[in-house]
DNA sequence: TGACACCGTGCACGCGTGTGCACTAGGATA
DNA sequence: TATCCTAGTGCACACGCGTGCACGGTGTCA
């Protein structure tokens, strides 16, 4: 349906706005991709827009808005038997970072290596979403610095002192004693898993 | 450091560019802001670019780069004893749920009910990301339509009959059989979950 | 071989928009 | 009372940039 070069116009409007924070203008496109004319760019901007990958404003500067920009995710609510699956009608929201990890500031992800948190339904490969802190409250899953390796693990107090806790019965829980090298990096929001190749 | 105005500002200016895909001009925040000459508008402007809120191009149409737009989670590679968490060296790119799964077209996500799955990391509550496809591999798991009820299974094949196999102990297998209603209706490709609260 | 899409070139026009300069009016400060 | 800073108003200017119109090479298909 698109050829090589408007997939690749397409693509530089992306990176161009996402980098820049506007959208390009039809000149510029121009020179990217050496059209001297802007009607040569106004060509490939009127399929892209009839092929439903742009929006744009007429008469507005730098009017392109890419739809396909951050085309998010839609969570289906209910599934029903004879219903075309993805039928607005089942939509219940559309899955962004940002909404449900909520500001991104002080966030940060961590690759799991082990399979200490399996029981936790954390495996070995997943990210860890984690916000930011020093301190926990008991039961959390925290990120904490031991020594120099970072790990994940429940926090759990036992009297004074404090415990990581695998999840996984064929670990050990950690003691931290008073000449442990031990913080907090951070405490787990949220887990993100690829499966399949 | 910013006052209220210059904050909702700046709110505008993000929520604008969201929605259409392209900054405001510095006309259309006066109006929406009851400030009817521009240079009002560019008092704000100037101190939100201070403050490193925003980036402006200057004799640029619409050259107002929103920095705070989209501020992905960054993953960590390594995390060292004594370094900064946070610092520059130890990033490894950054969580952007299209990078991860691919072209979100075709792309939906279900909430997960019931535990059926615990045992292939897949909780109550969870996000799975699927894939919409009719066909799927043995040993895959699908979403599937039983009936009018959509489930989260291994698929299998024995012999030449097909069954849902769950991925916890306390479950049977569900033999899929000529008279039964069914209908695969995608592959999971990934998986969400947010944690505490 | 004529017609018609595909992919451009060139240019003028004119609205879209950022910028500079001059001024104002209330509140805080000294 | 004089002097700033804050938060604007108003206007003219000039470049930024989309649009319309006309025209020109390539295929390719009947």
């Amino acid at each position: 349906m698109l050829n090589d070069r408007a997939r690749a116009i397409l693509a530089f409007i992306q990176r161009f706005t996402r980098d820049r924070g506007f959208p390009p203008t039809i000149r510029e496109i121009g020179e990217a991709f050496n059209i001297s004319s802007t009607n040569g760019v106004r060509y490939y901007l009127s399929l892209l827009e009839k092929g439903g990958h742009l929006k744009r404003s007429s008469r507005i500067s730098r009017g392109i808005g890419t739809t396909t920009a951050g085309p998010a995710i839609p969570i289906l609510g209910r599934v029903a038997a004879g219903e075309p699956i993805l039928a607005e009608s089942s939509f219940d929201g559309a899955l962004e970072t940002e909404r449900i990890f909520g500001d991104p500031q002080g966030l940060f992800a961590l690759r799991v290596r082990g399979d200490s948190m399996v029981d936790a339904g954390i495996l070995a490969g997943d990210y860890v979403i984690v916000r930011q802190q020093e301190t926990a409250e008991p039961g959390a899953i925290v990120v904490a610095l031991l020594g120099t390796e970072a790990t994940v693990k429940f926090y759990q107090r036992r009297g004074e002192a404090i415990e990581l806790v695998p999840a996984n019965t064929s670990y050990q829980p950690i003691p931290v004693d008073e000449g442990t090298e031990f913080r907090i990096l951070g405490i787990v929001k949220g887990v993100i898993r690829t499966v399949g190749r």
